[in-house]
DNA sequence: CGACTGATTCGACAGTCGTCTAGACAGGGA
DNA sequence: TCCCTGTCTAGACGACTGTCGAATCAGTCG
């Protein structure tokens, strides 16, 4: 939990998130990038995410979660939101009973940037 | 016409890409998609895809790779371009002595995608 | 307080991943 | 032809991951 690693405050001041067509990355910023994507790397996890960014609020109560149809047992949607937590793709927040999650959307947005492409060039170099 | 089709050959297996914030992922699409998010979850991997995209003409040569600075031996180098290319992401051509490499951009674009995300609302909620 | 529900952590286990060395395959030039 | 260089495959091994059941922590309500 205080492990978390917070990419955001880069996001914020937009030296953030070059394209990876644009200039190589350098050795860390590459090892912060793939523990993010490796997050994702797991159908689950992203459905998961899918299920948090989708919900109205942008938000979702953990017990809309568990014992869903993903075919696992509550332990293990618990890991994979840890998982997703400790990566910096979610924030948790416990209200009462209930534990909230919501998307740390500068950090997806950082993703997303970074896989930014010319779209033209695809169509011809493809 | 520059700007529709892009996703070519995921495209043939069904449309495209909605933001993973505006419908959930079904359990096969979320397979799919989490494949291709695995393997750019190594900074290897992610720092190779870099150099490749960001080569002149898009396409570098693995002679140019190999023994680089990536602290690893050619079979690992060699290793990691399979995951990327069995992922999908890069696409291998033997010319003569030489195999190059290039980004399959159509799902590069596809997972940017997925991962879009309403930017204000993310400058505000973080 | 004490019991009950929701969510996480712990410990274990099978399976996968990243890396290596050794060896095989492909193409070019003496 | 034989060898040389470039790239990939095979096999092995330690480390990490996903999953589970059991135990624990956090809040709520009698």
């Amino acid at each position: 939990m205080s492990k978390q690693l917070v990419v955001l405050d880069a996001a914020s001041e937009q030296a953030c998130c070059p394209p990876i067509a644009e200039a190589s990355l350098d050795t860390e910023h590459a090892t912060d990038m793939a523990r993010m994507f490796k997050a994702l790397g797991d159908p689950i996890r992203l459905r998961l995410l899918s299920r948090i960014t989708s919900a109205p609020g942008g938000e979702i109560c953990v017990c809309d979660i568990t014992g869903d149809d993903f075919n696992v047992t509550g332990p293990t949607i618990s890991h994979h939101l840890k998982v997703l937590r400790e990566a910096g793709l979610i924030d948790g927040e416990r209200r009462g009973t209930w534990v909230y999650y919501r998307a740390v959307k500068a950090n997806m947005h950082q993703l997303a940037a970074l896989l930014a492409i010319d779209e033209s060039v695809a169509l011809v170099s493809a």
